[in-house]
DNA sequence: ATATAGGGTTTCAAATATAGAAACACAAAA
DNA sequence: TTTTGTGTTTCTATATTTGAAACCCTATAT
């Protein structure tokens, strides 16, 4: 484990974390000599990935990450071919529509159309949460085994999100097994209060899910409307059915 | 300058590249011993940088870079309070709509909505072009001085995209003073021929210029509907004054 | 005006982390 | 079976990194 490429790792997720800092703040954060921080910002900013600011003298990222980050995100490409649909199932539904992937075992949104009627529920792209714990997770989780599952989790503890939220191993694999039985995963409260969440499956040419889509609406809007709530879902597994189409899903 | 930093980097960059490789292959294209970049693949991925397929052994970027660059985005907020001004301005106008802020020389596009109307032009988030070079950069230098968009340019070379593109430092700083006058951009065929591009500045509290919000359309659509066309700049500068308000701009 | 304190930057010898050779494990191909 | 190609591990000479100290600023206090 090379520990001068570490601390370069430190630097900049601690730049990441505050915004912007000067070597001595660094110096003291990571408990560093001022001369090795200064020599590390050094090489970081000669490479592009952090900048002074001419005044303050700080420093702070740039955004060759958001461009690195962006050019692995559109390699998947999943954003790009799924962004028309979303926005249809938004201008439809006039909810909040959000994309997702897989990462370790937390979901990373992706991309997102929001509501405007919507209690905005501060999600924003790039943010992640234990795939566990959101519908969008879950319906990732369900075209896993049940024995990756349960390694993936053996370690974990679960949040309680909500007095809703699931809490044990065996609740979520009959969840799992539910959701793939449904072939989508609809939720109520069970990561934010109020909150419910209807997620679909984007898979590709080897069935692999590789994504997944999702609609959030406080839990009152279809409570005396199953028809409407039926329609929504009718639509979302029809958009996930298109975008898995683009990838070579077939059937 | 750390020597070993700028290893893990070149890493970094050239996994972000080639999408995924194997040790060997590392080692071939950076000319150093698959021991050593071994040891620096390892602390990239124990620093969730990088992820080993258990398959195929290759390493690849993981979506942690995505992350932080997404982290960096939105804690200057402009993409999240402009993106619902941009999607009413694709609304109203049918066309594609950009967002961009500078990075370093170059403009780097953050948000975009695309019109399903125009010629698709492969300018995706986070791809960046020299800011002289496009409407939105433009916008942007503009509000520079003349010195320092000087200095910036003093040791560059235009590059022609087109037969119409800004070839001198002259010619770019006479436009420049064009662009200060009217307020907005205005150029046709200078970066991609048959398309012209309107763009428009988001400034904040200082009066500083914070980002520039452009529309693209093919240069024939307008041209026999000047009434149209100023009825589109109405617009984007009115979206221009409502999303710099929301950055503390007034007047 | 002068002193002081706090930042960033530079230098350099001492300390040590790194590089790369070599060997190993494993798989696929010949 | 041998060969050839991976990824991984171990080891020591070597080159890199480290951190103290000194230096240069600027801002603040005396």
């Amino acid at each position: 484990m090379s520990r001068t490429v570490g601390k370069a790792l430190d630097i900049l997720e601690l730049l990441n974390e505050h915004g912007s800092l000067g070597v001595s703040n660094i110096s003291k954060e990571l408990e560093l000599d001022k001369s090795t921080i200064y020599r590390l910002v050094s090489t970081l900013r000669r490479r592009g990935y952090v900048d002074q600011d001419p005044e303050s003298k700080k420093y702070s990222n740039t955004f060759k990450l958001f461009q690195m980050g962006n050019i692995e995100i559109s390699r998947l490409g999943i954003r790009e071919v799924a962004h028309p649909f979303l926005e249809r199932l938004a201008e439809e539904t006039r909810e909040t529509i959000n994309l997702a992937v897989l990462a370790g075992k937390q979901v990373m949104y992706i991309d997102k159309i929001e509501s405007s009627k919507t209690v905005k529920v501060d999600l924003g792209i790039g943010r992640t949460l234990p795939a566990y714990a959101s519908s969008l997770g879950k319906v990732i989780l369900a075209n896993m085994s049940s024995e990756k599952v349960c390694k993936m989790h053996e370690m974990d503890t679960f949040t309680q999100f909500t007095p809703k939220s699931i809490m044990t191993i065996g609740d979520l694999l009959v969840k799992l097994e539910f959701v793939r039985q449904l072939g989508y995963c609809i939720e109520h409260e069970e990561l934010i209060p109020g909150l419910s969440c209807v997620a679909v499956p984007i898979k590709n040419h080897e069935r692999k899910v590789i994504a997944a889509v999702s609609i959030a609406f406080p839990t009152y809007r279809y409570k005396d409307n199953k028809k409407e709530l039926e329609n929504i879902i009718e639509r979302l597994l029809l958009a996930s059915k298109h975008i898995s189409h683009k990838f070579g899903f077939l059937e």
